[in-house]
RNA sequence: GACCGCUUAGCUCAGCUGGUAGAGCAACUGACUUUUAAUCAGUAGGUCGAGGGUUCGAAUCCCUCAGCGGUCACCA
């Protein structure tokens, strides 16, 4: 089995195993000197994550179980924070924005936390990435950009580029404007007086002392070693040096920066290191497919994702053609659940090459744990809580219990988390858009009686007793048999307030008799159709 | 201007290395239930953006064009 799924491996086309691939071509199939095959996500720690934080690392994560499937190489994931990078403006929606203002273009693990919880701004979000990251069980290895200048670990690497200043220059020029072109270092000092850093062209180099000479913010030459985290690397060249100084292995980027790794990737020649493999992933879209921006506030956030679906759909979403834009917008949750249910649930029964075309193996590795399997869809759930007025897990699971009698919160807790998120959506979609009315005079008379009648009647009363009653009510009050479902229609809209319902018989069951008498009552005094 | 993506059923999309077009929703029909909804079964629906080329054979590969969209060119 294990042999058959090695040579599945080798021949599947599928975009994480191509990406492997190339990993394994670099390498030469063989362990490099570190150790450990190196891939690489980047991080600017000046925001929060967000939903491509998310997509970045799970993606990568896939090639890492692929690659892991192809080779006994080990294997290690960095999520790089940039935290020595200056803060270029004020972000929205952070407290102390004076402060913070006062404190621009000082790198981020030099800004007092604005929270006031951590020792840096910078400290203070990566803090929030790695919360982020566990929660979602990632495997990786933090590192911080001003670690690695400080302790020197950047510093041959930084040495290296100071001796091909000039030429690691001209690599970056063509990309620039012309205004731009004048002033352009790959160096950036940080000033030892004020301690930003500082965007000014370089006086001298000299590669001998280690050192380059700029004109402070005063107008005073200054002399800094490039090496110690006096000088950190400009944008472009910084990510070359990372891959040079780690020695990274892969790495992919949105389409953003594709010209950018291109010169990155060029710097890189230029040390004496070859470009990481790694793609450029299209970047999401709204509903319209248009660009999603924060000013604008289209498209879907993180958070909003993971308040109606669980964060496995997400993944499973981002395992989806990489290279093509995808619209992200609410409609496409359900149906990454209920994709993400059926490759989980297909994936045992499954051949090898076929096990490895299931998005469901590159979320969990291989091995989809059993308490991920789920009798019900998502699409299912989400009727039924609108249905039935599930405003509760406990109705939920009741209806659901009607289906799969074998089905526990304890037996299907991936499920359980379902059916937490599709009473969210229940509050949030379904909920608002109850129109409830007051009753006639013969629906009134019918609604006490039934109500009067479910009193009368045992705790325990049988699921057709129940509905028996629902009948009774209705056709001892006026209702002719084939007005019933006028009786029935008025239930939904005084108790319910939506046009449809579930069996009514079922719903009191499990909604409970004393609940459900209350809710007459509640509805008979006008409690809902005065709240709508 | 440079580079890239998309164009397939009414809607949203899948179709990997070429072999008689698929799914979900919507629509329609039916079954079941002492109402509906749900559920289940089934039906219908497409010259695969246009034109050309390669091939015994093209949604799929190549070229041209069109429409839509994106990214970069100021900052990271």
């Amino acid at each position: 089995m294990s042999d058959e799924l090695k040579n599945a491996a080798e021949n599947c086309r599928a975009w994480p195993f191509e990406e492997a691939k190339s990993v394994l071509k670099r390498l030469n199939g063989k362990t490099p000197d570190k150790g450990y095959a190196l891939f690489e996500t980047g991080y600017g720690p000046s925001g929060l994550p967000h939903i491509g934080t998310f997509q970045e690392v799970a993606r990568t994560t896939m090639v890492m179980n692929a690659f892991k499937q192809l080779s006994d190489i080990p294997t290690k994931l960095i999520c790089f924070s940039d935290d020595m990078d200056g803060l270029r403006k004020v972000p929205p929606n952070v407290p102390n924005p004076e402060m913070l203002e006062k404190n621009l273009h000082k790198p981020l693990t030099k800004i007092p936390d604005p929270f006031e919880t951590h020792e840096s701004f910078a400290h203070h979000n990566n803090n929030r990435l790695i919360d982020f990251l566990d929660r979602f069980g990632f495997e990786y290895e933090f590192l911080s950009s001003t670690e690695c200048y400080t302790s020197g670990r950047f510093d041959e690497a930084l040495l290296k580029m100071l001796q091909n200043y000039e030429a690691i220059r001209q690599a970056v020029l063509p990309l620039l404007g012309e205004e731009r072109k004048k002033t352009y270092s790959p160096f950036l000092p940080i000033s030892p007086k004020s301690g930003k850093v500082l965007q000014v062209p370089i006086l001298e180099t000299s590669p001998e002392a280690g050192t380059i000479v700029f004109e402070d913010e005063d107008g005073e030459k200054t002399e800094l070693p490039v090496t110690g985290g006096h000088v950190k690397a400009q944008w472009r060249p910084d990510w070359a040096l990372r891959w040079y100084a780690l020695d990274v292995d892969y790495e992919m980027a949105g389409v953003d920066l594709k010209s950018a790794s291109e010169i990155a990737g060029n710097i890189l020649k230029i040390l004496g290191g070859k470009k990481p493999p790694g793609f450029h992933y299209e970047l999401f879209l709204d509903e319209n497919g248009e660009k999603i921006s924060k000013s604008k506030g289209n498209g879907l956030t993180m958070e909003e994702w993971l308040t109606y679906a669980p964060h496995e759909s997400l993944a499973h979403y981002v395992f989806q053609r990489p290279k093509s834009g995808k619209k992200l917008y609410f409609d496409v949750i359900p149906k990454a659940v209920d994709e993400y249910i059926s490759f989980v649930n297909a994936l045992a029964s499954q051949e090898p090459d076929k096990q490895l075309q299931n998005p469901a193996w590159y979320i969990h590795n291989g091995t989809i744990p059993n308490s991920q399997h789920t009798p019900v869809s998502f699409a299912l759930l989400l009727n039924l809580a609108s249905a039935a007025n599930a405003d509760n897990a406990e109705t939920l699971w009741g209806f659901i219990q009607k289906h799969k009698p074998d089905a526990t919160p304890e037996s299907a807790p991936f499920l359980d988390r379902l059916v937490g998120h599709a009473v969210k959506y229940y509050e949030d979609f379904v909920l608002p858009t109850k129109q409830y009315r007051l009753p006639d005079e013969r629906e009134r008379a019918a609604m006490e009686d039934l109500a009067a009648r479910l009193d009368a009647l045992p705790a325990d009363a049988a699921l057709d007793a129940l509905q028996t009653e629902v009948f009774s009510a209705g056709k001892e009050n006026g209702y002719a048999k084939e007005e019933l479902r006028e009786w029935f229609q008025a239930l939904y809209q005084v108790l319910l307030g939506q046009d449809q319902g579930p069996r009514f018989g079922s719903f009191i069951e499990l909604y409970g008799i004393k609940e459900s008498i209350t809710l007459i009552r509640d509805a008979l005094d006008g409690k809902f159709a005065q709240a709508a």
